[in-house]
DNA sequence: CCCAAAGTACAACCATCGTTGCACTGTTTA
DNA sequence: TAAACAGTGCAACGATGGTTGTACTTTGGG
């Protein structure tokens, strides 16, 4: 934590010396490397060597090594993608300002789109979340619940409390449950094309990925659009 | 493969001797050690030890190592449980025999639940599976392929059947794509709760795995019933 | 100039692990 | 009884990999 301030400094340079930011730069190859790799199958050496470290300073930086290094980097890059995704949820289902009727499905699909392309530039994260689930049984408990709630339940919070306000708009019919509501639309976009790609590993086509979201799109509103008129491609 | 036909014996004994047949042994062994472990971190003396064999029978019966023993694994988890998959939903949802439109909701969530059943005794597949989408970049091509042709889309494909016998019997509108609809029911039902139990290694109480199937199998049918009716659970 | 801090190269230690060879023990079959 | 064969225990090899200590270089500031 806590990398920006440190004692010996008052701001001048810090540590972020000529070369650049070490710690950082070993956190990023970390997520790389763990990414691509596996907590296990991961080497320190593969990671320093990305770093364009040595193995040595790594241990200086991290000195819990291997463990500290993999903590480190979960709970960082969590963070990161929920700000980015939570980002999103604002900007295109602002609930200030709920869109009409009409427009629903298209910024829901807007939503849905952007986050597959943050799924797809943010690949290490999503392989990241993919070794953490098959490793969830070798992780310690602490360790697979700060990671929930730093990212997938914090995100899963805000998809909620999109969809109440949808509902209290007049938009959607949560049928009593707007949590239920997020995941099943999650899961009829993110989670389908997640599953897909093994998680960002594997490439999908663009025009099946525009398939895929719109279909799962299309499916959610026709399960939970309000009472209304039905949406546009539920034609046929 | 064909273990069971080898030279030597006529059929009388073969060579299932006494104290059992090791291979199979080792075979169960394996799935067990790799599921928990997964490839990497599973270990050959461990999977001995679990069958009750010594390392080099092991090496004796697969001289391929550790490579050929989780391929034989991985094909043969996936032939059971998609032959498993395939019954439950042959006998919840025969072509022959659509239920009345009544029924469907009731038959769906009867199918879902069995599905899930499956799921929580064949925890050591999902949790092999869960590995497999994790270690899918360090997997040969041909394996990765193997795997999915003899164990996710064999079943996709019944289900999509399954969804086009529904639709020819008036009781879906697919909208055109019986697959993708199977998809949705199944991103809806199984995939959210694997999910959730992290692929069977994280348990879910009794109670929160009923509603998720519940609203999952309402939902579906919101998305995708014939015109007719709207289903039961449809009441606000 | 000297010091401190960060970084590096190198080597070594220790543990784990996949794999193999070997000698030995049973049990079945000819 | 001897041959054949499945199985075992044991030791060893070679490779990999996490970790640490040490001595050396570089950089910036007093």
């Amino acid at each position: 934590m806590d990398r920006a301030a440190r004692p010996g400094g008052s701001g001048r340079r810090a540590r972020t010396g000529g070369r650049g930011d070490k710690p950082a730069a070993i956190e990023r190859a970390a997520c790389e490397v763990f990414a691509r790799d596996g907590y296990t199958r991961a080497g320190i050496d593969a990671i320093a060597a990305a770093a364009g470290a040595s193995t040595r300073t790594l241990y200086n930086h991290f000195p819990g090594g291997k463990e500290e290094l993999f903590r480190t980097v979960v709970q960082w890059s969590a963070g990161r993608v929920r700000e980015a995704q939570l980002a999103l949820l604002a900007r295109y289902l602002d609930p200030e300002r709920p869109p009409r009727a009409a427009d629903l499905e298209r910024d829901l699909l807007a939503l849905a789109r952007a986050c597959a392309g943050l799924m797809a530039e943010s690949r290490d994260h999503f392989a990241l979340v993919g070794h953490i689930h098959a490793e969830a049984g070798h992780l310690p408990d602490e360790v697979f619940e700060a990671w929930q709630e730093a990212g997938p339940r914090a995100v899963a919070r805000g998809y909620a409390a999109a969809m109440a306000a949808l509902e209290e708009a007049g938009l959607l019919d949560t049928h009593g449950d707007p949590a239920r509501a997020a995941a099943h639309f999650a899961a009829l976009t993110s989670t389908d094309l997640a599953q897909r790609t093994s998680w960002g590993v594997r490439p999908l086509p663009q025009a099946e990925t525009e398939r895929l979201l719109a279909s799962g799109v299309a499916a959610f509103l026709r399960a939970y659009a309000a009472g209304g008129p039905r949406p546009e491609s539920a034609r046929g």
